[in-house]
DNA sequence: AATTAATTAAACCAATTAGTTAAACTAAAT
DNA sequence: ATTTAGTTTAACTAATTGGTTTAATTAATT
């Protein structure tokens, strides 16, 4: 008998949230759709997270960190400018086909209020001079051609995340909405922009 | 004596239409506020256009065509690979600097609305096997290596778009929001994309 | 001068939605 | 057995907003 069945009410509600939010952004969302998701009622939802804006601050902070540390993650303990691009590309093409909705999502909160972006400086603060030393490294030794670490992670961070932001348009263009054509596509993606910075890069 | 005033009221409420939806997106803009910005009331603004979504639909329409008209001519009357990127490069980069906010726009609106695509199928049909046959003509006469016209697009389309889109991100990761330093590294974006995949592209 | 079209002001309607409240109920903890 | 925390239902408030209406005003047309 299920005497004493088991609640996660809290964390129903975060994974509710979290979708919609994803989904519709703030704005967008709806907190009785939140509510229906999590299979419980808007009065139970302001009982556990008193407002939209708090319940939105909970999941967009948690969302961040999920968008910056592989970049970080990439960059530490990295010694060869091809094997942080690499690792860096697969670790981000891997992080967004497991949450395709969020670069669209990040990039409209943080247009919609820029100032919320100074609220994670130093958690994923990352340091590009790391980057440039790198390049550097490799540049004196001859074996690359010089290149701005600015211009190159916008080079890695735009082809990776463009297909994934602009989906419906690519499936449309490209592949005559055919989605077994595009899911081919991103995952051919990350061996050919590590090919393609290779070659642009070596000398 | 002003006894004859010209008006332009119908220019007005487009342009501050389109100023206002760029900005707000669909479900963001307020119907006050396009009045009040082409300095009217909201009655003569409904007079004109009866409703927000034909509004809406008349200047989407017309946005639409900017964005995808210079792939168009880029692709027409091009015969070597390399000219067909610059081309598409310059063309591309002086457009979203022109209109820094349509990349959000349109990603936004067709993701929030994927059927609206399909009414622009043939105005700006883009014809991918052109350019892989530039891509494939440089091929055989052993001047590049070989690259899928899909990834060629979505690479050129990434590198110039992404930092548009992404400005607050960029500007505060990578530049501590100082403006200047966006713009420059803005106006060097073409050049360093350009370059970037003639040397990945040459054999 | 008289008619028509463009414009304003202001009140209003209907729908949506975040958030509140109060009363009742249920499961868990003591 | 009683208290406490979690949950539901349903009605409600207040604000926002797209859209309408009506009457009055101003400009352009004839």
């Amino acid at each position: 008998m299920d005497k004493y069945l088991i609640r996660h009410t809290e964390e129903d509600i975060l994974k509710a949230a979290k979708e919609v939010f994803l989904e519709k952004g703030m704005e967008g969302a709806r907190m009785q759709e939140i509510a229906d998701k999590a299979k419980i009622n808007k009065a139970l939802l302001h009982y556990y997270f008193r407002s939209k804006e708090k319940l939105f601050r909970h999941i967009f902070e948690n969302l961040l960190r999920n968008v910056f540390q592989p970049i970080k993650n990439s960059i530490n303990q990295k010694d060869d400018i091809f094997v942080f691009i690499e690792t860096f590309v697969d670790n981000y093409t891997r992080v967004l086909s497991q949450n395709p909705n969020l670069p669209n999502f990040i990039i409209n909160e943080i247009n919609r209020n820029p100032d919320r972006i100074r609220e994670l400086i130093d958690p994923t603060k990352l340091d590009k001079n790391f980057i440039q030393h790198l390049i550097d490294k490799s540049v004196k030794s001859g074996k690359i051609h010089p290149v701005s670490a600015e211009h190159l992670l916008i080079d890695m961070l735009g082809m990776c995340v463009f297909p994934i932001l602009s989906r419906p348009i690519v499936e449309y263009f490209l592949f005559e909405n055919q989605s077994d054509q595009y899911h081919n596509f991103l995952s051919e993606r990350n061996r050919h922009i590590v090919d393609l910075l290779t070659r642009a890069l070596t000398l």
